[in-house]
RNA sequence: UCCGGCGUCGUCUAAUGGCAGGACAGCGGACUUUGAAUCCGCGAAUCGUGGUUCGAAUCCACGCGCCGGAACCA
């Protein structure tokens, strides 16, 4: 059951198309939601007498990923559609040789964190098997199942493919006697693995192939997480799913694509069993993102074989690696609200899920610098034991976040890349002779540059305006470059991570070769030695910051209060990249 | 080749017989103590061919294309 100690704040989340709602923002351009507006007429016409039941439904076979989070999106958000709609979390648990506690866990810390609360209803496929058992005799002694006794390999082979018909099994016409006696036999362990399944009696000759006399039941010897040795036969997807729907009360089973094949059976299996009030299957296209790979075998298969370093790795599109990364479940709800929900097999730009990570991350955000390549900035004309203490604003434009106080001093780290020999034409930052802005600090101008014997940049001798403290001039001249700083003696040393999309290649899955040839080489660049603001000193895992002009970045639970580590979630856009494309393509 | 699903700007998605709209991306500009954010502007689409209709993205017919389906997986 679900943990009592933890219950979660009652989400906000707005209902799935709460704006389409509202006539004053009738006029703006909504996504499209076709489920909700399936289960807004079924209301409406009271077709389930007001009540409106949904599920989440995963097998507990692997980690929650970016994909599922639209399933949990779409499904919760669709109970909020009525006053007492509920959304229930159940374990599709019905293949004991795959499946695990560890998963459970995880899926349920994961749907936790996305914001969502599926109260007392935590439900397992697994708690039905007995209720599942029974309705597998009625189904026998109405004349609808049959246990089949023959091999894997003959039932496949009998079963036809798109252009022939199956054939009958010759233990179609078994007595309801002798199907129940078998049946009972492989629930008592009596029979072998392979040995016999039980199968619905529908129609061999069928166009629909999920008709031909579809499996229902086969025997597994294999302890279950939860049900142990109790059962050595097992539930096929079908037989569990819809039947699970209706224990529960589901009013609409929401379900990708991919399952659209199973309509007719899911439906077949409800009026068989006469349920009274059956579930509706709906069925939308599952989220595909460019850069990406959702399928569970790809993702299972980067962690088995070590191209990251597990399912929470930060490059993972696994809610955990995501977490890990930085995401915040504000960003990934607001994305999966945005994509909209219909039946087209589409692939959405990854750029849109970066967007509303920028957008949430921006406003909340407290920003810090640091400089992630050092150079050696050395005021002349700053007293060497002199030092200032500048206030800054922890979010601009949002004075109820406060400021702070960051140390200045003679000796201050810059970034490399702000400082280029020879200016370019548009380059604002640091210059032999050029004026900058130390952020929030002073103007400086670099009088001098000294090189090692290889010719690499090793030191900036400049001089600081006294009269521009804060980075205002007193006469008032422009200065149009503004750069970050860290003072070197007040600066903690950091560990930072660069992350950056896992594969190179828009669509990994296409073309020649297997997904892994598109792996990005530069997804994962770990910087040591770096500089940061004395501020960043003992910041708690998980907390997340802007270093300004760099990007986003958050804690990692790698850090130790003497070795902070710090992954990047992603880079602030930067215009200045584009142009100097550009000039490097004029040039 | 059989069954099913789907085709609207580069991408996602509106328009439910009546002006093809929004968002992201792109491009241009303004502003800027983050080359961020913000603001303003620009370009950009109905798979094809017939038909019905005063009027078709929408209805009909025939094509074409993409995706899914022949696990004792879910």
């Amino acid at each position: 059951m679900s943990d009592p100690k933890k219950t979660p704040e009652k989400s906000p989340r707005p209902d799935a198309r709460a704006a389409k709602q509202g006539d004053a923002r009738q006029d703006e351009g909504q996504p499209g939601n076709f489920v909700a507006e399936i289960v807004e007429a079924d209301l409406a016409r009271g077709a389930t007498g007001g009540r409106l039941m949904t599920r989440f439904p995963p097998e507990p076979n692997g980690y929650l990923h970016i994909g599922h989070a639209k399933s949990i999106v779409l499904n919760f958000g669709l109970a909020t559609l009525a006053p007492e709609g509920v959304c229930n979390l159940r374990f599709d648990d019905t293949n004991p040789e795959t499946e695990s506690t560890e998963y459970v866990e995880s899926i349920q810390a994961d749907v936790r964190w996305l914001g969502y609360d599926w109260g007392d209803r935590l439900y397992y496929a697994s708690d039905y098997f007995p209720q599942l058992y029974a309705w597998a005799e009625k189904l026998v002694e109405k004349g609808l199942a049959y246990v089949d006794t023959r091999d894997e390999e003959t039932i496949r082979a009998t079963r036809g493919d798109f252009h022939t018909p199956g054939e009958d099994s010759p233990h179609r016409d078994r007595s309801v006697e002798e199907n129940l006696k078998l049946l009972r036999a492989m629930k008592a362990g009596e029979l072998e693995e392979g040995a016999a399944v039980l199968r619905a009696k529908i129609d061999m000759k069928s166009k629909d192939l999920k008709l031909r006399d579809p499996l229902m039941y086969r025997i597994k010897k294999v302890p279950h997480h939860r049900t142990g040795d109790e059962w050595c036969i097992y539930p096929m997807y079908d037989w569990a799913h819809g039947q699970s729907d209706a224990i529960e009360g589901v009013t609409h089973s929401v379900c990708t694509l991919e399952f659209i094949n199973h309509h007719a059976l899911y439906d077949w299996f409800l009026e068989a069993l006469e349920i009274p009030e059956p579930p509706k299957q709906i069925e939308f296209g599952r989220l595909n993102l460019t850069y990406t790979v959702l399928s569970k075998r790809k993702l299972q298969q980067l962690v088995s074989e070590g191209h990251v370093a597990g399912w929470d790795d930060p490059r993972m599109p696994t809610l955990a690696g995501m977490r890990r990364r930085g995401f915040t479940p504000e960003a990934i709800v607001r994305f999966c609200e945005r994509i909209g929900v219909s039946k087209n097999d589409g692939v959405v730009d990854v750029g849109l899920l970066e967007h509303e990570l920028r957008e949430h991350l921006n406003a909340t955000s407290r920003r810090i610098m640091g400089v992630l390549d050092p150079i050696k900035l050395v005021l002349t004309n700053y007293p060497e034991d002199q030092e200032d203490w500048f206030e800054l604003e922890n979010i601009p434009k949002q004075p109820e976040a406060g400021t702070r106080k960051v140390p200045f001093s003679k000796v201050l780290w810059v970034e490399r890349d702000d400082f280029m020999k020879e200016a370019p034409k548009k380059w604002w930052r640091l210059a032999p002779g050029k004026e900058v802005r130390l952020r929030g600090a002073a103007l400086v101008t670099c009088d001098e540059v000294i090189e090692d014997a290889e010719g690499n940049v090793v030191e900036l001798r400049c001089t600081w305006d006294p009269e521009s403290r804060g980075g205002t001039p007193a006469d008032g001249r422009k200065v149009r470059g503004t750069i970050h700083w860290v003072s070197a003696k007040h600066a903690v040393d950091a560990e930072v991570r660069l992350y950056d999309r896992l594969f190179a290649a828009e669509n990994p899955s296409s073309g020649e070769g297997g997904f892994l040839d598109h792996l990005n080489p530069k997804s994962l660049e770990v910087r040591e030695g770096c500089k940061l603001e004395a501020t960043a000193r003992g910041m708690a895992p998980g907390t997340r910051v802007q270093l300004e002009r760099l990007g986003y970045f958050v804690v990692d639970a790698d850090s130790t209060d003497a070795a902070p580590v710090f992954n990047r979630t992603i880079t602030l856009k930067d215009s200045w990249a584009k142009i100097a494309k550009k000039l490097g393509k004029k040039g």
